[in-house]
DNA sequence: ATCTGGGCCGCAATCGTTTGCGTTGCCAGG
DNA sequence: CCTGGCAACGCAAACGATTGCGGCCCAGAT
């Protein structure tokens, strides 16, 4: 088999289009467009639509770009893609931009503050109309400053303090009240918090609305028994319960603050020979994936993903149809999973 | 606190610079740009530097790309993000790329050949300098047109039938051949496969992959062992493992197409009140996150996912330099890692 | 017959960079 | 003193689309 002959022909612009139909490019461009289409006469336009079909003309969005300043697209920053949780959110960003013909540049921002500045200043260089920030912590100056700027943002999953932004988040205190009261069902009355990071706005929100369902319930509302974590990993869960059991504090339920928490303390299980539920019950948040078959499987509160992105998605639209509409936020309400890491107190 | 006054300021152009610099546009352009300092006096460049970093200019990439026809920017093509073996390839590949300045444009297809091709296009229209491809079928009219047409590509994790493009997988025959040899030393002899779609490559490489091992073993050779699934998916994966025990055969131990077919198992285990490993071993394929705090947790072959991305990236970028270079692929040799899912026979 | 106005379309500028080519000024060599 | 050559830079034309403006033509009104 010989290689096949390489020729890299230029794709037909505007101008071929133009000249097929025997019109002028600016007369073929406001053919083409919907928007601009009734200013030409629709035989004409018709002519142009069968010339730009045959030769298979597609614009040139880098051209139009520069010319209109818009691009068709928003960026997203994301912390770290390899976490289960964002996948989902992206895909619900992505199908509802799809809808109107946009798409989504995806940025990975490791946590790191100054990559992310770097990436969203390459992301506004590309001209993205907008941007969907996963990212969030309750101090943000950089949001903060491209909010001042006037760029159009979306706040997903996590918001910054003091600013109005539109936003789309789960509840977290209806979220995290299920989880207590589950576990106060079953009878537990000292239950600990191993609480995500307090810059996040969902880690406070989350820690809060412990401490009330605890108060509300009137089960043992102990100080030392939440435990912070740096981040959201699995390794902070670890260290977390580990700082928990290490300092003696009793207690026979734990609620992470997000499931990748709750799956550290199933390490902490396995090097201690602890047995979850019997020896310590545990609830997670989120669901992210492929939960149901862990060991044992995790009793978790559901947050619709899908939906916390497609709507930030219209979210988004939304600023960018009509930059003076008020702030809107919406709120998803979770739903408890109980799976098998919940049992009553041994 | 009362809204913010938003001030939209365009950001400030080559020609903003060269004003400010006393020059012509073109040479701070030439200033500005490494490649042809050495055409402008020192001392000039250093003004343009200057002025260039005193008012914040960026270049704007689109401008660059429409006069260049080149954008810093590969495609990738992913079937689905929320498949959590791509993330990690992803990142591999973002990581290479970033260290030359170039970025990644991100696509799912869901697995549609329309999809892609819509996908494809647009990602062409964008001037992406190149495709880095995971979603290859063996027979894929799509790719060998792009082929034809002279873009550059490499293909990551399956390959095309009789295209010669360069591309990074893992070595599936030593994979799945340390697989079997596992389970043959734990004692199994009658061992399933349930094997990927035959569409892809990595479907049929682990097939055959399997039945040679199985021979050189010695194991029984029962055609009826071999079932085939018609994606990579949980579901799927649970469908093939039904059929071969509604069929009847006897087997002991299965070793999967990979983690998504072996966890659907763990499903119709679930389903049907069988253990694993007591009634039926399990091997997987890949590694995926979290296989570790699975019930039981899955012993799989392990392939580096992050490497394969980088790999991937650097070969892109090394036929983005010179086009005519050799299609030099890269084989990935994975290793074994057991855990609890496979045990002697019962 | 002239004027008006609308429908349709072409002209040309523009978006921000890059780059082939020409021009300038300077210096060395003849 | 003239020429050749080189270094440094400006000019202007691209890249491919969009769009304000003005011109043309023709119908209908006066």
């Amino acid at each position: 088999m010989t290689a096949p002959k390489i020729v890299r022909v230029s794709a037909p612009t505007l101008r071929d289009v133009a000249q097929m139909a025997g019109v002028h490019p600016a007369t073929a461009s406001r053919a083409l467009n919907p928007q601009t289409r009734p200013l030409v006469n629709a035989d004409t336009a018709r002519k142009v639509l069968r010339a730009a079909e045959s030769i298979g003309y597609q614009p040139n969005p880098i051209a139009r770009s520069l010319k209109t300043a818009r691009s068709s697209t928003v960026g997203l920053v994301i912390p770290d893609l390899t976490n289960p949780l964002f996948p989902p959110i992206v895909r619900g960003i992505e199908d509802v931009l799809a809808l109107v013909g946009y798409s989504a540049w995806i940025v990975n921002t490791d946590n790191d503050p100054a990559r992310e500045e770097t990436q969203v200043e390459s992301l506004r260089s590309r001209q993205v109309e907008g941007l969907i920030i996963a990212t969030a912590r309750r101090e943000h100056p950089l949001l903060v400053r491209l909010h001042r700027m006037g760029v159009r943002m979306v706040l997903v999953n996590r918001r910054v303090d003091g600013l109005e932004l539109p936003s789309v988040t789960a509840d977290d205190d209806a979220g995290i009240s299920m989880a207590v009261t589950h576990l106060a069902a079953l009878g537990h009355t000292r239950i600990a918090h191993l609480a995500g990071p307090q810059q996040t706005s969902t880690g406070v929100a989350r820690a809060r609305a412990f401490r009330h369902a605890v108060r509300d319930l009137g089960l043992d509302d102990d100080p030392a028994l939440i435990v912070e974590c740096g981040y959201w990993s699995e390794t902070e869960g670890a260290q977390a319960l580990r700082r928990l059991l290490d300092a003696g504090t009793r207690c026979t339920a734990v609620v992470a603050g997000n499931d990748l928490i709750a799956l550290g303390c199933y390490d902490v299980f396995a090097e201690r020979g602890m047995r979850c539920p019997d020896d310590l019950s545990v609830v997670g948040f989120n669901d992210m994936p492929f939960l149901d078959k862990m060991n044992p499987p995790l009793t978790t509160v559901s947050v619709p993903h899908y939906e916390l992105g497609s709507e930030a998605g219209r979210l988004l639209l939304d600023t960018i149809d009509d930059p003076e509409r008020v702030p809107r936020s919406v709120l998803l309400t979770p739903s408890l999973v109980v799976r098998a890491s919940t049992a009553p107190p041994g």
